[in-house]
RNA sequence: GCUCAGAUGGUGGAACUGGUAGACACGCAGGACUUAAAAUCCUGUUCCCGUAAACGGAGUGCGGGUUCGAUUCCCGCUCUGAGUACCA
């Protein structure tokens, strides 16, 4: 028979499931290895071909250790909590719970069409009460400990309330809010209850704080950051505000060494370790108070110095400031602040207000993009105030730009032009004091940021080194209470929660304002029902419209409210590779057998985009696991490999920036566009209205700076047409349909069109996402039209995709998705096929003994794959196993023993057709996942003649076959000896010779 | 701006430790089979000159360098992608 991947696939992959092909024993004397891909967000997109691509990679890495005689642990399972399905339950009043079984179940029918070797046995769901039980419990754990900074490690807080009663606060070194109180044990035996849980609160792990959202009144709801475009929203074009909200946070900073260390012991790419090193971003420092300076003198010329004493200034009014180099701080001719700092507006005199506003609403103005680029002009305005050097005494002007960030450290820097080129460039261009500091520097045309030399001009530090000086400043500023050494973590504290409704809910109920944990007997907290997923008239979040949302602890008359928010997307990743290990205990997370056999994941496979998100919260969590000796290892993924991602093809339109009021400023382009566009604008004048721009009209009038880019989704467009009545009636263009959608070749007004229609989107490769509208998936998609598209699992079978995926090119690169080398991928399979058939297709192996050649091919390849699964280059296994089939089947090659290994060599790739030509060969159903991988014997490899290539001057001239037996003396004899050779050098004899046996000879002339 | 990664035929890519650049595929061109098409098979395919072929020259983003020999190592530059919180 033909191939016929169609039967073949169906027919395994039910076999697989039936007899649990894939389950992984608990208990085996075998060596466990743990494979883990990210698990998805089952959307309502369905599994994109991007996804597959290190499911693929991982799965035959998983399937290659069972052969190579490995307990494999290969799980799969939704991170099934996320905002998609609570947006779609907003707009068609479905519960999420609904949608995300739905959308489970199309992810599952779509993974299993590829043939992973997953043990579904095993499966988990973020949003199943029995997991998420398990995510608040880890959650109450984290209520219920305090970070000691002695041990290096998170206590029970039943120990700082120990320590309390003993001691008072008095000997805790503990990561803790900034205002603690400082007591006594008799203070805190004296407290309330509620001031004790007050004062607890700031130094439990997981704690409230206050933090800013996207609020949006129009949608009436908060936003994420990328469904914000431009302070609209994308959804609608509705203005977007940033509110202020009391939030679950997470003490992640109390890791921040730990994660920082933890870094050097693992093998992960580089340059993922250096993302996740960048964001914590420690720096050592010291901080320092400039004390401010009382009467602000009227000229900022000079350094003249103020009568107050050094110590003398106000400390409680002083700015502090981190510096990586306190040693300069002679130098300091200038403070920066950023110009949202809280003290701008006390220390701006009269004279300067008029500049210093113009200049904060010139920086408002300003995206941060635009901020980036003008890099390189200096911009900035001095407050008319002055700081004292708290070393000298000395007066220095404080200034505010835009260069400096409120939400970095303290919001201010100390300047030095002399050794910052940024500090330089302000100085020279506002005419501010460069003082070198250091007897080597050259400051003539920018600044010298040197360590080397002495100091000079520098006071008590002058002809001292820089370690001397750093030490003898920061000694310094400790006596006079200005200063300390001190560590600068960039990474700030987690925000744990969300005003939504489609997550975990926390949980935790209000009594006097104060959280209190639910009696563990009560978990999970079931997540209630409501009657709209929308947040309450009163902006309450949705839970809010639970009814009888409350809790009446044990013996208590009263119940109280249960907190309204709930745990955001990456609470339930932050723990669930250990939920694999033991998936259905419903006495704990996991099992103590269960993790002290498993251990740790050993191959991890996903997305660099989690660097910074999924994978450092998932370290802060085990480390934190780990402290309460719930889980045996310190790292939880030993083994890192970055899939790239298979990018899309993006298509956009362009929205007029400002939403309501285009029709008020006749001087606009958009204006004049509109007007010229639309033929009957005069009607439209002055009402609401949404104007968008095809990409045509946006290049032909520069409308770059005017216009937001928006998705459209890859459905609605063709070639590179929008498809407008499609847009307007897509979930995502539905905000625009009322009361008018204006085009710039085109309107729609009161539900008619008017216009010929044509709208040019502009195209992108980014990557593929549902948020970018620009998904493809592997199996049939029916468009809106009714149209069905074939999918390329449909076209071709697994095998060639699973194949396909791994031939376009190394797995860590990010590509974008076609389809144009499929049909190698699918012929190689055939001639696969056929090498166990005759021409007419009748299957037919012979038992004689293997030739040479065949067992070299066989061995070539057996080689390869290993070599290469190990290094993780699917790519050019590939590639091989295409010439071993090539050369097979040119030796007509239909030995049972050399074709049998071949099957199992290709298994990990390709496992449909290999399981039915494994059964073919006589072979025990099923038994192919568990056969051992081929031993590879180096004898058939070896070879007696190699054809060197012959250089002259490093140019390749010809080959040569010389046998191999001779040494490098004897090959030079035998290349000279050789008549082509003597053509070549022309009677002459070389000036040099290089022989590299069984590489190269090159000859020097 | 900063950090990281990358740049090889018409296309995806290969060349693993400095040793025959372009493996393996796609595409394209020509041919075989066929009434025809599909499928399949065969041949060719980096560019330039010549052109029947042998042969010659150039060539891995650009400019230098190290080396008998560089896609690979070093210096400078250009461009592309990703991340980003001007990290003081």
């Amino acid at each position: 028979m033909d191939y016929q991947f169609k039967e073949i696939e169906q027919k395994w992959q039910q076999f697989w499931a039936q007899n649990q092909t894939f389950k992984a024993e608990d208990k085996s004397a075998k060596p466990k290895y743990y494979v883990l891909d990210m698990f998805p967000y089952p959307s309502g997109a369905g599994l994109h071909v991007g996804h597959p691509l290190g499911y693929i990679a991982s799965d035959i890495f998983a399937r290659y250790k069972r052969l190579k005689g490995f307990n494999v642990l290969h799980p799969m399972g939704y991170d099934s909590f996320g905002l998609p399905a609570e947006q779609y339950a907003i707009q068609t009043g479905q519960h999420p719970a609904i949608t995300t079984e739905d959308n489970i179940a199309t992810y599952r029918r779509q993974l299993d069409q590829i043939g992973f070797s997953f043990d579904w046995s095993r499966e988990v769901r973020t949003s199943s009460p029995d997991y998420y039980k398990w995510t608040q419990w880890i959650f109450m754990q984290l209520f219920n400990s305090w970070y000691d900074k002695d041990a290096d490690k998170a206590q029970s807080i039943d120990k700082l309330v120990a320590h309390f009663e003993a001691n008072g606060s008095a000997g805790i070194n503990a990561v803790c809010d900034d205002e603690i109180l400082t007591f006594t044990a008799d203070e805190w035996k004296a407290f309330s209850n509620t001031q004790q849980q007050e004062e607890l609160l700031k130094y439990r792990l997981t704690y409230l704080r206050e933090s800013t959202v996207n609020w949006c009144a129009a949608l009436g709801t908060v936003l994420a950051n990328d469904e914000v475009k431009d302070g609209f929203s994308e959804r609608g074009g509705f203005p977007v505000e940033q509110k202020k909200m009391t939030q679950w946070s997470m003490r992640i900073t109390a890791y921040a060494e730990r994660l920082l260390q933890g870094l050097d012991t693992i093998d992960w790419p580089e340059p993922l370790k250096e993302m996740q090193r960048n964001w914590i971003g420690k720096s050592i420092g010291a901080s320092v108070k400039f004390p401010i300076a009382a009467p602000p003198k009227p000229s900022p010329e000079g350094r003249a110095l103020n009568e107050v004493s050094p110590t003398g200034g106000d400390l409680e009014g002083a700015i502090e400031v981190f510096t990586t180099r306190v040693d300069t701080i002679f130098g300091v001719t200038f403070l920066v602040i950023a110009p949202e700092h809280e003290l701008v507006a006390s220390l701006t005199t009269p004279e300067q207000k008029a500049e210093i506003e113009a200049y904060i609403a010139q920086t408002k103005k300003k995206s941060e993009l635009d901020r980036m680029a003008d890099a390189k002009t200096v911009s900035g305005a001095f407050t008319g105030s002055y700081v004292l050097n708290p070393l000298n005494g000395e007066q220095i002007p404080i200034w505010i730009a835009d260069y400096v960030l409120a939400g970095y450290g303290t919001g201010a820097v100390m300047a030095v032009p002399s050794g910052d080129q940024r500090d330089y460039l302000f100085a020279k261009h506002f005419n501010l004091p460069i003082v070198p500091i250091i007897d080597i520097q050259n400051i003539e045309t920018e600044a010298d940021p040197t360590k080397e030399g002495k100091y000079i001009n520098s006071d008590f530090i002058n002809g001292l080194t820089y370690k001397e000086a750093t030490a003898a400043v920061v000694a310094k500023l400790e006596e006079i209470g200005a200063g300390k050494a001190k560590v600068n973590f960039r990474m700030r504290d987690a925000i744990f929660g969300r005003q939504r409704y489609w997550g975990e809910p926390v949980p935790v109920y209000f009594k006097d304002g104060l959280p209190y944990l639910i009696d563990e007997s009560h978990l999970p907290l079931l997540l209630p029902e409501i009657d709209k997923y929308l947040p309450t008239e009163t902006g309450e979040p949705p839970l809010g419209r639970a009814e009888d949302w409350s809790y009446r602890p044990e013996g208590a008359v009263e119940a109280y409210p249960y907190e309204l928010s709930t745990m955001p997307g990456w609470a339930g990743s932050s723990w669930y590779w250990y939920r694999y290990m033991d998936a259905h205990n419903d006495q704990e997370f996991a099992s103590k057998e269960a993790i002290e056999y498993w251990k740790d994941v050993d191959l991890y496979i996903g997305g660099s985009e989690h660097a910074t998100g999924h994978l450092l919260y998932s370290r802060f969590w085990n480390k934190f696991l780990k402290d309460l000796d719930l889980v045996v290892e310190e790292e939880p993924f030993k083994k890192l490999i970055n899939q790239g991602m298979i990018q899309g093809q993006s298509s956009f339109l362009f929205r007029l920036q400002d939403r309501t009021d285009f029709g008020n400023d006749p001087e606009t382009v958009a204006h004049y566009i509109a007007n010229k566009v639309i033929p009957n604008y005069a009607d439209f004048k002055g009402k609401p209205g949404v104007v968008f721009f095809d990409y045509e009209v946006v290049k032909q009038y520069g409308l770059q700076k005017n216009v937001v880019e928006l998705h459209a989704p890859i459905e609605v467009v063709d070639n590179a047409n929008l498809n407008i009545q499609e847009y307007i009636e897509h979930p995502i263009g539905s905000g625009y349909k009322d009361p008018i959608f204006f085009g710039a070749n085109f309107v729609f007004w009161e539900g008619e069109a008017f216009g010929d229609g044509i709208f040019k989107v502009k195209h992108e490769t980014e990557k593929m996402s549902k948020s970018k509208w620009n998904v493809v998936n592997p199996d049939d998609i029916t468009r809106p039209d009714g149209k069905v598209i074939k999918g390329v699992v449909n076209l071709y079978g697994a095998d060639t995709f699973r194949m396909y995926e791994m031939f376009l090119g190394p797995v860590e690169q990010s590509k974008p998705w076609n389809t144009n080398g499929i049909e190698g991928v699918f012929k190689f399979l055939r001639k696969f096929w056929r090498l166990f058939h005759n021409d007419a297709w009748e299957f037919g192996v012979s038992d004689a003994a293997p030739s040479k050649a065949e067992l070299k091919s066989l061995h070539k390849i057996i080689k390869k794959v290993e070599e290469d699964i190990e290094r993780f280059s699917f790519n050019t296994s590939v590639s091989s196993f295409m010439i071993a089939v090539n050369e097979l089947t040119d030796l007509k090659c239909n030995n049972r023993a050399v074709l049998q290994d071949l099957v199992i060599i290709l298994s990990p790739y390709a496992p449909h057709i290999c399981e039915e030509l494994w059964s073919l060969l006589g072979n025990a159903e099923g038994t192919l996942s568990y056969a051992p991988f081929p031993k590879f014997n180096a004898e058939y490899l070896v070879e007696d003649e190699f054809a060197y290539p012959i250089s002259i001057n490093g140019k390749m001239k010809m080959n040569l076959s010389i046998p191999l037996s001779l040494d490098v003396k004897g090959t030079e004899e035998f290349v000279l000896a050789n008549a082509d050779v003597q053509k070549y050098l022309d009677g002459k004899a070389p000036k040099k010779m290089i022989v590299v046996k069984g590489r190269i000879v090159n000859m020097v002339v």
